[in-house]
DNA sequence: GATCTACAGTTTACGCTGTCAACCTGGAAT
DNA sequence: ATTCCAGGTTGACAGCGTAAACTGTAGATC
């Protein structure tokens, strides 16, 4: 039996050899280098060709950042699904995003710190499925579900601190990285586990 | 008295207007908007001018990113002058950062989120000089001095989290904002009140 | 006063970018 | 046999940063 692909068939070999070629630049020569002519020249056609395959060069990339929510979700599942009790898991999970995205600074930085002039295109509720990941932070502080989701973000925002500081170098080489890291985990689990930050009374 | 101005005055009325038509589209429509046809275009001479009074496009750059230091340094000073005891300085300072990068978030994008392949040529000193502000961090924790600067950076990690994702536009927007940037304050200086860290024993 | 020099600006050009419109081409459906 | 069309190409446009070469002008020197 032909298989019967649609036009539409995500599956096209040379769309997978853009994504492909995309992968490896992006992976080893980062953001700056990706541009629709190098990726053209690799795969062997022309930079229009890709329009075939891709709405825009952004929706090409947003493929790419899905693929990163997809590592980064895999790893925080996992690590959040082998701990012993809530507080250890979200210490876990705290280091794996951490590691994620010392691991993968080229992900990390199309992921979290493009800004949203350039985001605008992507589809909102695509982009909260892919970080789903995120939401681990909320479900593993011990909070009602009101305060927890704020309080996710904040432990969220804290590790994202961290790691966007060391993504972009501007963090003082000569401090102690892997103690940094850990404080910064400890700081963020720390907040978490504190029931109710004092409001202030009247302002 | 002729004013006995060398040529590597940097108060030359080009390179001033040039500045200014800079900082005026940086504000106005953004980092992405500023480019060297534009500025020039703007105030009325050609691109290639620019060169006669900035090295690059990236050292036009600095010079506004140090003007957006002397601002933020500038208010975190005073806060932290004006406050009585360390605890309630280091609060006033995280909100005089927080509420900086929100009010200037074109700023706070070049300052703490371009990536570092542009700022590399960016004189390491300079910066360092420029970031004045950010070791007040450092001072207003209880700690000694090595492990201070440690969590300084971690206190400044867990602002920059904050007002990065929101700057970037990645905090649901159906949270309560002020209440994140409530918690998210409590967050890193409760973090930085706590003297030592449990150092994990042995790994 | 004529000449040299230094500087501030321009013109032109190069190679790069994302993207659009028009064209072509091979194979399947009618 | 003819038509249709998905999937490609060519060529172009407007924009980018910036380097090289040129021009005009003000001041100092002979």
């Amino acid at each position: 039996m032909s298989p019967t692909r649609s036009a539409r068939d995500p599956e096209t070999p040379l769309r997978e050899a853009i994504l492909c070629e995309a992968r490896r630049l992006l992976e080893e020569e980062g953001y700056a280098a990706l541009s629709t002519r190098r990726i053209a020249a690799a795969v062997g056609c022309t930079a229009t060709s890709i329009y075939l395959h891709f709405k825009s060069k952004d929706t090409l990339i947003y493929a790419l950042i899905d693929e990163g929510f997809h590592e980064l979700n895999r790893r925080v599942l996992r690590v959040s699904e082998g701990a012993d009790d809530p507080a250890a898991a979200l210490r876990a999970v705290a280091r794996a995003y951490v590691d994620f995205g010392l691991e993968r600074p080229e992900y990390y930085e199309i992921m979290f710190m493009l800004r949203a002039e350039q985001m605008e295109r992507y589809p909102v509720d695509a982009y909260r499925r892919a970080r789903r990941s995120l939401e681990v932070f909320a479900e593993l502080t011990s909070l009602p579900v009101r305060e927890a989701a704020r309080q996710g973000v904040t432990v969220w925002s804290t590790l994202h601190g961290l790691v966007s500081l060391l993504v972009a170098q501007r963090i003082d080489v000569s401090l102690d990285r892997e103690a940094l890291i850990r404080d910064t985990i400890e700081a963020a689990c720390l907040g978490a586990s504190t029931p109710f930050p004092p409001e202030p009374s009247s302002r």
